[in-house]
DNA sequence: ATAGTTATCGACTATAAGGCGAAAACTGGC
DNA sequence: GCCAGTTTTCGCCTTATAGTCGATAACTAT
C-alpha cells in the first residue's frame, strides 16, 4: 500500500542555514504571509520532487532565498516525522544544516532575514526544534572536526577566529592556546601575510587559513571546551 | 500538491541492527523470498504508517524480527532518497542504527540471520550502503561517546571489553591503558566482584560496568584510536 | 611445590594543555 | 621624535594525560 487515500504522505526538506555576524550566531528565516502560521517565521525549504534526492531538493529550494554557491557546508541533520507536526497535513521533513562564512553576505528576499539562533522569533510548526538541532550539531562538530572552516573567511587572524568560535559556541574560548593547538595539529596554516591593525593600533596580526577545507574529524579541541570551573 | 499521481511517494524505515559475537561485528539481515530482489538480503523495516513517527515505526517493524526490549540502543542514521534506490517505486527510507549487547541472544525468524557487517552477503537495493553507514557511525561514536555500553554486557572484564571494541572497530586496541583511561574519566566503575578464571588459569579479572548507560559525549578515547605507525 | 597463564599495578617517559607575563609591533597625541 | 595605549605573539613554567615496560598478584593444572 502506498500513500493513505484520505491523508496523503508528503515529504519536504528544510534547511537551518547558520552564520556568525557581529558575535552572534544567526539563522535564516522567512516570514510566512499566508496561512497556515501566517506571520510566523519559517525555515527555507519545500516539497521533495518526484525525480530528485533530498540533497538536490534542498539546494533547489534554497536557491529561491540565497546563492547556494555561497554556502560553505550542507549536511543532513535529521528527520522530523511527528504525525501532527504540520496541522491538517501529513508531511515528513528531512532537515539540513547549512553554513555561511563570515566574509560573504548573501542577498536575501524582502521576506527573509537573519535572527539569533539562540532566541529565534516565533516559528511556524516545529521549525524552532529544527533550529535547535542545527545549532547543537554545529556546536558539537566544532569541537571534534575542522568544521570551523565553513564559518570562517578564507583567511583570518587568530583573534578573529576566536570571536567566530565564541559566537558559534555561545561561550568564551581561551584564545591563548588556540593558535598553538590548532597549528600543532595541522588544522591551521599561516599564510605568511599580516593584517592591518585596527584604528586603536596594536601589533598587526598574522593571517591563517584552514589547511583542509574538506570536512575532517579530528581529536576534539580542548581549547574549545567550556572552562572547567 | 501532494504525492505524484503516477508515482506515489512512499516512506519506509529500515534498521541496521549490529552486535558483536565471537570477535566479529555482525548485522541482522533477512533473506527475501519474493521479488523484487528475491534471494537477496535485506534490512528489517517497513512502511511508515499514517499515525506514527519514524521512531515508533522502526520499533513496530523490528518487533517482527526481534524482541525490541533487547535492543540497547536505537538512533536515527540518515535518509536515503535516491529516486531509483528501489526499482519501479519511489520510496524514501529513514535508516536507523540499532545495537544489541553481547550477553543477549535474541531469537530471530527462520529467514533472518547475522552476517559480518564488513562483508555482508548480496543485499537488496541500497541496503549495503546503509549497513556501511551504520557501521561507520558506530565506529566514530565509540571513540567520542560512551556508546560502548550498548554493545557490552552489563558487567564485563577489561579484556572482554577490549575484545568487543576491537571487533567493532576492526582493529586492535591497546588494552593496557583502557582501564586507567576509562576509569579516570568516570566511564567505567568497578563492581567489586571478580570473574572466574578460564580453564588455563590466570588471575581472576575484576568486573566493571558502565557508570552511565545513557548516551553521553565524552572526550575521544585515544586508547581506541589506531596505532600511529 | 612448581610451571604456566592471565590480570593488575607502579614507575617512568613523552606529549599535550593551560596560565601568565614579557616582548613585539603597531597607532595616535603631544 | 617620543611616549602612552593597544593588540598580538612568544617563551617559560606547571599540570594533566597518554604510552611503555617490567614487576607482582592470583589463579589452574600437573
Amino acid at each position: 500500500m502506498s500513500a493513505n487515500a484520505t491523508r496523503p504522505l508528503d515529504h519536504e526538506v528544510l534547511a537551518a542555514v547558520l552564520r556568525v555576524r557581529d558575535g552572534v550566531l544567526e539563522v535564516m528565516l522567512w516570514q510566512r504571509a499566508l496561512p497556515p502560521a501566517a506571520g510566523r517565521w519559517a525555515l527555507p525549504g519545500g516539497a521533495l520532487g518526484p525525480d530528485e534526492d533530498v540533497a538536490s531538493c534542498v539546494r533547489r529550494h534554497l536557491a529561491d532565498k540565497v546563492d547556494v554557491a555561497q554556502l560553505s557546508h550542507l549536511e543532513q541533520l535529521a528527520v522530523f516525522s511527528d504525525p501532527h507536526r504540520v496541522p491538517g497535513r501529513r508531511v515528513v521533513a528531512t532537515a539540513f544544516l547549512g553554513l555561511v562564512p563570515t566574509d560573504v553576505d548573501p542577498s536575501v528576499p524582502a521576506d527573509t532575514g537573519w535572527h539569533a539562533a539562540d532566541n529565534p522569533p516565533p516559528t511556524a510548526f516545529d521549525h524552532d526544534a529544527i533550529v535547535r538541532r542545527g545549532r547543537d550539531r554545529l556546536r558539537a562538530k566544532l569541537s571534534y572536526t575542522n568544521l570551523g572552516f565553513a564559518l570562517a573567511p578564507s583567511t583570518f587572524t587568530i583573534s578573529g577566529l576566536r570571536e567566530i568560535y565564541a559566537a558559534a559556541l555561545g561561550y568564551d574560548v581561551a584564545a591563548t592556546n588556540m593558535q598553538r593547538v590548532l597549528t600543532r595539529r595541522g588544522v591551521l596554516t599561516p599564510t605568511g601575510e599580516a593584517s592591518a591593525p585596527g584604528r586603536a593600533g596594536g601589533r598587526p596580526a598574522a593571517l591563517y587559513r584552514f589547511t583542509d577545507r574538506s570536512l575532517r574529524v579530528t581529536d576534539p579541541f580542548a581549547v574549545l571546551r567550556p572552562p572547567r570551573r
